[in-house]
DNA sequence: AACTTTATTTAGTCTTATCTAAATATTATT
DNA sequence: AATAATATTTAGATAAGACTAAATAAAGTT
């Protein structure tokens, strides 16, 4: 089956929300990920339930089924290794890739992105620290310590971030953040939980709001 | 101004049409490059007229502006160094290529364009012989001598090829043809016009039909 | 339990891009 | 020049995806 631009934006926008809430998606909550009217969702969620990508009764949200789980999971696959792609052949920089790699997830073709892929060396993380499902759907689930678990004098690996909005990777890329690099932790401000960190040899600061999105793996 | 997917195949196809013809583009041959109804045309030109791309006049065909040749040229950029990418990068066979560039040119940011332009090393060629505009629209004109011009005893280069369709370019692949290898003419049959050529070492034949839609420069 | 608020669906429109059939221009032919 | 053939446009419909406003269902509150 081949599904439109805008089908595969509603599965994409269904996974997200059901994977955070582990419940049926209601109406709204769609409505609102997708900056649609409800109206419109309820019209797509009715076509969507009679190609059998969800379960869908009126008035009780939707899930997806096992077929749209896959749908969504094969999309999460192409975005994240165009992300890869981006940051890293390309050189573009962390916060335009999002936006980007939302228009290329559309591209049909399955043998571009098994090419893709293995250009790339089968990654099993894009460069915000999300596995890349492979060829089969399959993934490993990164490591979800936070960054304001981290104690003093103990080193770790940034493995993710958890936020993607522009503002936020354009201000932690200024203060030399990125995915693979190590940390040491110096000291955390009693007051508001600002952090002094190590990074590169450098001394940087973090608010707590912004270490708190930041993911990380200890070492050792 | 944001084009649609299908404006911007409008647009195209009359680009190509004109190039070829030199002259005002019929709604019917349009019509049929798209493979659109002819209705369908006469609607988006006088659409496309409204937006200052083309100038059209009912019954007389359409010609693009300025502006329009601008879009289209922008088109051809994108097209071409995808195909460059999926031909070089993700060894993608030629018979494959063309359609994922397809859709791929219709990927709007012009900073993926101009930064995967740098990543394949600006190249002036894409794999089928076709000059790629750069950032500005300049392109430089491709040799047009066809390898059934070739005299017996000489050596040339193939720069092209002019058809496209996915059974040609197999049918040439499968002999072992491909753009930048160098060939001399062993023989031409006096009946058909088949031709003999030394490539790559190995002696291969040709048919006319065939050969008159391969493009060469002759060394020296 | 009745009422209020909130969520969701239904009804009716709009836009874009497509089509077929009918009407009208243009071009070619006798 | 009149007629036949061809090309193009107009008219009217359809499908996808969006919207607003109105109706209805579900949940929350007194």
């Amino acid at each position: 089956m081949e599904l439109s631009h805008v089908e595969e934006n509603y599965i994409k926008g269904l996974q997200h929300l059901s994977t955070q809430s582990g419940k049926q998606v209601s109406t709204n909550d769609l409505a609102a990920t997708l900056r649609n009217s409800a109206a419109s969702v309820t019209d797509m969620l009715k076509k969507l339930s009679k190609k059998s990508l969800i379960n869908y009764e009126p008035y009780q949200g939707a899930r997806l089924t096992e077929q749209g789980n896959k749908f969504a999971t094969r999309l999460l696959r192409k975005n994240r290794l165009w992300k890869v792609f981006l940051y890293q052949s390309l050189n573009i920089r962390w916060e335009d890739v999002r936006e980007i790699a939302e228009e290329l997830e559309h591209i049909k073709s399955d043998l571009l992105i098994d090419h893709l892929d293995a250009f790339l060396g089968y990654p099993k993380f894009d460069p915000f620290g999300e596995p890349i499902p492979n060829a089969q759907g399959k993934y490993t689930l990164r490591a979800q310590t936070l960054l304001t678990e981290l104690r003093p004098g103990i080193t770790a690996i940034i493995v993710g971030v958890k936020a993607t909005e522009s503002n936020f990777l354009k201000h932690i890329s200024e203060k030399g953040i990125s995915v693979g690099q190590t940390c040491t932790l110096i000291s955390r401000d009693p007051y508001d939980g600002t952090l002094t960190l190590l990074l590169d040899r450098k001394e940087i600061t973090l608010s707590g709001q912004v270490a708190k999105q930041i993911l990380i793996k200890s070492t050792g």
